[in-house]
DNA sequence: AGAGTAGGGATTGTTCTACAATCCGGCAAT
DNA sequence: ATTGCCGGATTGTAGAACAATCCCTACTCT
């Protein structure tokens, strides 16, 4: 009995410590933070020696850094040439939309793990979508959505999935970011939301499913045209 | 005209480009290697310093190969104690396992990628696990049926999906190295790989994800069974 | 004897310096 | 105008150094 605790407390602890922020990480979110606001273009060059500079980190801890947000997708590394900004392109908005369907539907559709705490948290993410508008705060209402399609993945009860999940958010906001007027771009699926929460509360799950992948692959569409006319107009 | 095969050959280049090993990714598969194989067994500290002589690599290099490991969730970083081999347990079978129930289910019924390529490649991988059966060969039937589970994945056609299944796969391996007597575990599940090939060639892809569903549970519910005795037993 | 505590050795986190390899831009030559 | 070459700049990698932290041991106190 004893033993048990014991070890639940060890591992416990062992997490909380991981999630302790050494330099590296956080000149990661530095510079993360940088891209998803859109201060950093994407195509961006990064040098390291001015970046390091600039954050108060060496060199080398920043390589750390870096490396850490190439494998996040939000930077590419070409050797010898030093990091960008990803440039995302119509073909990344198809992987990812490819990626997101199978993931958002899939957790929608396996039901095992629908409690009432993670319903909860969908019905949070609509409310909050819904204030945003009212106060017409645009990036909170992108905001909100976010937080209704992590909330979505999170009914799979996985935290890999929310990982994962978490990289192709991410990936989203670079292309919001890629496209003009990303304004108007949430609101018309707020209500859908709210639709498919509802369907969720009421069980019907492959009526959600429905729901969603028209969702998706409307702002699919959507994003792709943005990307691909800002392609050709350059 | 020009332009547009400029631009293509441009993008390939840079994606080669990027795949070229660099000291520190050679770094990473030389220990990914060892703990794949069994060699480093979970729970092993990997200090730097003497892995980094033993590898031949500085230890600037060794802690980038390192950190993608740890991204990679091989590897655990404890800070200020260093980096240890992950030693799973059942509730990372369990979260392992929700996440591959999404993913591959999703990947199953979600149709719209079924070409006769990556049916194919299904096909390569039943017959794969059929020869190294006969040839008694344990560790290629294992090989063969991670090329399977790899191959239904990849009926999603999105890349950013197969490279999250292949961390999953790679954690697998860590499972498999955690029980006892592994050899055993895959030949059971060959006969369903066929049954799903066979449902996914005729397009039924509501049976073949309900096989998929079944397989996925009893495998489960068989690894978290090994790991929890094994826990309990030391 | 057992619990608490201080010290010391070892390892990690981070910085700095150095240099070879590679890339890019510009200049010269044809 | 294209090709080829050179020099500056940046990256990739190594190595040394040191503070911070951790773990273990020996010691002290009750």
């Amino acid at each position: 009995m004893l033993e048990d605790v014991l070890t639940t407390l060890e591992k416990r602890r062992r997490q909380e410590r991981t999630v302790l922020s050494t330099t590296a990480d956080r000149a990661a979110s530095v510079v993360r933070e940088q891209v998803t606001e859109g201060a950093l273009r994407s195509g961006t060059r990064l040098p390291e020696a001015a970046l390091a500079q600039a954050i108060g980190v060496s060199r080398n801890t920043l390589r750390e850094a870096l490396s850490q947000l190439v494998a996040e997708r939000i930077l590419v590394r070409e050797p010898h040439r030093g990091v960008v900004v990803a440039t995302p392109d119509a073909d990344d908005v198809t992987d990812v939309y490819r990626a997101r369907l199978v993931i958002e539907v899939g957790a929608v559709l396996d039901g095992t793990m629908h409690d009432e705490e993670r319903l909860a948290a969908l019905d949070r993410a609509v409310a909050e979508g819904r204030d945003a508008t009212e106060a017409q705060d645009w990036p909170a209402v992108a905001s909100a959505n976010q937080h209704f399609h992590r909330a979505l993945v999170a009914l799979a009860g996985s935290s890999r999935l929310d990982a994962e999940m978490e990289l192709l958010l991410a990936e989203m906001r670079l292309f919001f970011n890629e496209m003009t007027g990303p304004e108007s771009f949430h609101r018309p699926y707020l209500d859908q939301n709210a639709t498919i929460a509802a369907h969720l509360r009421a069980g019907r799950r492959a009526e959600a499913a429905a729901v969603l992948r028209d969702y998706l692959t409307r702002a699919r569409d959507q994003l792709r045209d943005a990307l691909t006319r800002r392609a050709s107009t350059r």
